[in-house]
DNA sequence: TTTAAACTATGATATTTATCATGTTTTCAT
DNA sequence: ATGAAAACATGATAAATATCATAGTTTAAA
């Protein structure tokens, strides 16, 4: 598909390009489906382009000194993926890897660069969705630095609960295993399951293999 | 002082704006000293500008749900503080309160905001910050999910090792209050005090007062 | 379909960290 | 200088979390 015509531009920076530009872009750009479990990049790679998502959910993980891997964030539909690899030469900070299947382009840094310099709001756009950024990494390091296992965890159940559609089920709309869900939070896998159990026990969810259906959501909000 | 001799300038993305911007922007900027706990600004409050960072040192704090205060990120001489504030319109999503005595410069976001628009420079060198912030705000994350106060503490000293220049006799250049300490890990401040007192028997660190003398960095960063 | 590997679950125990209590020291305004 | 408040220190105990062990369950490949 074309960027002209993608819906999914409309969710970030590149909704800011002119037309021709789109174009040129879409010209260059590259298509591709990744399966769940794929690495679209490691730690300490270099990106050289952004990746626009179009369908589908990634995780961006670091390898901690513990040898545990931390996930920094979960990058959705809409996002761009990679964008400090336009401004900055280094290589990259985090492992991104697909959490479900997705539909991904990518677009390549010489080719997007010279947008930055020449229409301002792209730029004052990805500046915006920085800042934005920046916002909640510095409530994520508070949540991280003052909240128990068991409230972080309950927060990320809401997280999803809000971000994603639940499916014709009920069940969250993205499916992650008890180690993704410690690895999210910062704790042991044996302590997320455990607290999930708790969960389930005092009926706030239920599960179903890996599914996770949210019971009472407002419990799981002031959980302390 | 004028903006365009002042030398504070090249460490952030001021120096990337033209001679006549900056004589333009010196004149309608605000120089101001700030006592040692002094608010600068506080969490839910407009800021509509930038400070420039000319001298000192301040803490930027957001209140937890817990009712402590986190300390997010120390912001030093030579950066600017309050970079979100020009290219969104939130309200701050942190309190900055001085730890020493400290001279900044107030720019109006009035005043500068057209130069994000026709200075591609100034727009990507904010770009690189933020890039930046946003690298080094995603390490805290995983360190504070994986580290272990013990560690993050032995993290802190190293950092304000390496950062501010120790003063004649030794000292760190900064000198923090144990809650302060505390704040910035995110434990309690009896444990700080305890893990402190710890580092000072292993003969890691000796202490006067507030002040402490960093003795053997090496075993500092070797901890775990 | 079978079978191994991966994941989930839970108990027992150890370790880390928080909380409460109390006393000492430092700081600072009068 | 002096007294009050803040900061520092440390013990005792409780709570949270990690680790180790073991077993059941699910998943996916052969």
């Amino acid at each position: 598909m074309k960027c002209e015509q993608c819906i999914v531009r409309q969710f970030n920076a590149l909704k800011s390009l002119e037309k021709n530009d789109l174009i040129r872009i879409s010209g260059c750009k590259t298509s591709k489906f990744i399966q769940k479990g794929e690495v679209l990049f490691r730690e300490g790679e270099s990106i050289n382009g952004v990746f626009c998502i179009k369908e589908g959910v990634c995780k961006l993980t670091k390898l901690s000194a513990n040898g545990k891997d931390q996930i920094v964030k979960l990058v959705v539909r809409g996002d761009l993926l990679g964008q400090r690899s336009l401004v900055t030469d280094e290589k990259s900070n985090l492992t991104a890897i697909a959490v479900n299947e997705m539909e991904v382009c990518f677009i390549p840094k010489s080719e997007i660069l010279n947008d930055l310099s020449k229409n301002a709001n792209f730029s004052l756009d990805m500046l915006q969705d920085m800042a934005k950024e920046l916002r909640i990494a510095d409530n994520v390091i508070v949540d991280m630095a003052q909240k128990s296992v068991k409230q972080r965890l309950a927060d990320v159940l809401v997280y999803l609960n809000t971000t994603f559609d639940n499916d014709d089920k009920g069940f969250l709309g993205v499916t992650l295993s008890r180690e993704d869900y410690a690895n999210l939070v910062g704790t042991a896998t044996e302590s997320a399951i455990r607290i999930l159990s708790q969960f389930k026990k005092e009926g706030y969810i239920s599960t179903t293999g890996k599914q996770i259906k949210i019971l009472d959501l407002e419990s799981l909000k002031r959980i302390e």
